[in-house]
DNA sequence: AATTAGATAGAACGGTAATTCTATTTTTAG
DNA sequence: CTAAAAATAGAATTACCGTTCTATCTAATT
């Protein structure tokens, strides 16, 4: 019975034109005509476009996670230099505009809604996987690791907007692997 | 006379509300209001709103020049450390909304105007800027160290969006510090 | 004081924004 | 097939957008 199709290709369409030219720049008739649907089906789906633009990030963040779950199983090189290169492969799926949480959490700061407060947390779930993560790798200061592996992929992401995702990733993994020789030649 | 002094008070008061609101997200009629003037004004003194965007970009990249050679003077630390601490400063003196250039890329890519050169000009100056830096500091590789750089103001500049410009400062300092360590444990 | 340029408030314009309403058609379920 | 639910087109609404026009008013120079 196709439950919601309308539904998924209104979530399809925003994510792309959100990402492209920013909340305030697309309007609902431009998602509508690109989803195929009428404005009555959007409003029958979501109660507002703030509620579609909830909605919106919060696909965009289980899709992030799944992503990053499933490409840093790929074991083989240092935990580090996998989520740098993970993340990396996510931003070359787009077409490198920036992060849509950072551009929520700017574009709605200071009104009173959910939104902010979503990419907010997106922002601090990133921290709290890259702590995970540096705790396994069995660093004693892995609350500063976990700072540096975000100002990287926060970095590698704005840098993307410049010179693409590849040359980007190259660079932030290069950065890691130049940080990662430090103990190792200091202790021995 | 006062020249044009309504001219700098809407110029001070666009760079003030794009940055808080995003370009899309500021009208002209908020604009005259926080400069104390009146619409025909505005007009009188630039042609468009793109118009007054782009000059608020030339502006805002005249004063980040100034502020980024006048604390890059300073020297005794590594010059590396020094342009990290200056771009922190800078950031510091505003409200971490992220960058206001690559909002500009993001928000007017695709349309035909100066405002997306303007902001992709200066990424390269700064990429310039670094990478003089760089041959300075006597690297072999100063291409690769100019591009570690950006990516590390980059990451900064987003990261302070979420826990200030003094503690991404402090942790991109850090990355700095370690990244330069190793050539010299190395070659001892 | 007269002239001139700049600044002012306010309305008007056409366009588009988000949201709501109505009425018709299509699809689904019993 | 029939009844209920979902989707449709299109207009109406209210509000704001950038831009232009007019007409008044203020401050500068001569």
């Amino acid at each position: 019975m196709a439950k919601s199709k309308k539904k998924e290709a209104l979530l399809h369409a925003s994510e792309r034109l959100f990402y492209e030219h920013g909340f305030h720049g697309v309007g609902l008739k431009q998602i509508i005509h690109e989803a195929d649907t009428a404005l009555m089906t959007l409003y029958n789906h979501f109660s507002s476009k703030e509620a579609l633009v909830e909605e919106v990030l919060r696909r965009r963040e289980e899709r992030y996670w799944s992503y990053l779950d499933s490409h840093v199983e790929q074991e083989g090189e240092h935990p580090f230099v996998t989520v740098v290169k993970a993340h990396g492969d996510w931003l070359a799926t787009e077409s490198y505009k920036g992060d849509m949480f950072l551009r929520a959490i700017e574009d709605y700061a200071g009104t009173d809604n959910d939104i902010e407060h979503i990419a907010r947390s997106h922002k601090e779930k990133l921290l709290s996987y890259l702590r995970q993560l540096a705790k396994k790798v069995d660093e004693e200061n892995h609350e500063d690791a976990a700072h540096y592996l975000t100002l990287l992929l926060e970095g590698t992401t704005s840098m993307a907007t410049l010179i693409g995702a590849e040359q980007a990733t190259a660079y932030a993994r290069a950065i890691v692997e130049k940080m990662n020789t430090v103990p190792d030649e200091q202790r021995g």
